[in-house]
DNA sequence: CCCCTATGTTAAGAGATGGTTAAATGAACC
DNA sequence: GGTTCATTTAACCATCTCTTAACATAGGGG
């Protein structure tokens, strides 16, 4: 996922709350919507689909916990990140909050490193649970649910690091994946780890599902393909 | 997409507005041109077909609004970028904008920083949309997602320089490149190479692609020709 | 028509890149 | 704590890519 296309909606009856963190989401590259109650909020995520909703619990009109139900009740939110924003002795409507559905709560007052550190947790989350529970490409079905790949009805049971490498690229089938962003999305943004990493994982799916399925594009990277 | 070929289009009634806009996004390098109300931004943008449209939602004579759905009316302007400018307490009227079709709002008072990162960021999203991957000219198809040429229905892969020579070649069909200009775009700036060089990498596609393909132009440089 | 320079062609070798293997490290589970 | 499996590293090898150099050819200006 590209954080360039990330939406974030934030939602709070304070201007100035809201204008804080809209700047600095938007200084890190976010695509940021705001909302002044429930009811409007609800209409804007449906028109833009954010992948992000941030609430304030406090809220005129529909507050964020009527709000978030309302949300969980619609099919197309179901996978949407909903946060709380509470400030620090509301902390015991956790509870209620989490009850309706809620993945996070941010408590104010908000610190901007702390904020966005928060922010890219969530979407961790999202992009670990975005991909669709079965993906089927020719014989091969890969079930993110069970951690198991089939082929030709036959299941093969992959490692933690091989499956998730063989998802990402049975996830976009034909197209190349470039080493850099395979070591960003498999073993994360800061980790480092030497050059035959990479390969020495594409050997071994070489060796369990089939050489022909992985093509080696010679400086840039791999791809799967069936 | 080079930024000194970005056309944008400002349209505001406020003069003031316009020249802050304005002085900004020359200072990065835009193309800017400004209308004062809804009729004559719909001729200019005619005229000068700009890459990103910025309309101030109040307006005499046709507000942002009824622009908006107008421009989304006429076929050329179907990917053109639209955002909103509103003052913030206008912010319920963005509902409205999104259904006629606005891709962001951006709100008043507008702060130097916020807005160029908004800018660019509406940039990203029209790059990942047209570069997308594929580019068709004639029987010759280049897909950047795939690393793949295909010459009617045929797949044919490339190393990495003689892809990126002939992505950038087929990227303006029937421009010529300058030898300069290939060397800075797919060898880098810095690189120092010997004068064969380019040289050998066309002749290995003409023999792969087709002779016909790339033309020379003595004392200039290449290019291509379906 | 000839000369000069720019480009075409070829093959060879240096260099980059990935493949392979085994062994070291680390984590998880009795 | 020992055992097993997963993961990473390191060393070495194989191969592909890129560049060069040497020579051939073409084509425009005089």
């Amino acid at each position: 996922m590209d954080i360039n296309d990330v939406k974030i909606l934030l939602v709070d009856d304070e201007v100035d709350v809201l204008d804080f963190m809209k700047y600095n989401l938007e200084k890190e590259g976010f695509w940021v919507y705001t909302a002044k109650d429930g009811i409007e909020a609800i209409q804007l995520a449906k028109k833009v689909s954010p992948a992000i909703i941030i609430l304030d619990l406090m809220m005129p009109k529909m507050d964020g916990i009527e709000t978030c139900r309302e949300l969980r009740t619609m099919p197309e939110f179901k996978n949407t990140l909903i946060a709380f924003l509470t400030a620090r002795d509301e902390d015991y409507s956790q509870i209620a909050g989490f009850e309706v559905g809620a993945d996070d709560y941010i408590t104010k007052p908000i610190k901007p490193r702390v904020f966005i550190s928060r922010i890219r947790a969530l979407l961790r989350r999202l992009e670990s649970n975005d991909s669709v529970a079965k993906v089927v490409v020719g014989d091969i079905e890969i079930d993110r649910e069970r951690y198991l790949v089939v082929k030709g009805g036959k299941e093969i049971s992959l490692p933690r690091k091989e499956f998730e490498l063989m998802s990402l690229l049975v996830s976009k089938p034909g197209r190349v994946f470039k080493r850099e962003e395979i070591l960003s999305r498999v073993w994360g943004n800061d980790t480092i780890v030497g050059d035959r990493t990479i390969d020495v994982h594409i050997r071994k799916l070489r060796e369990k599902i089939g050489d022909d399925y992985f093509k080696t594009i010679k400086g840039i990277g791999y791809k799967f393909d069936a």
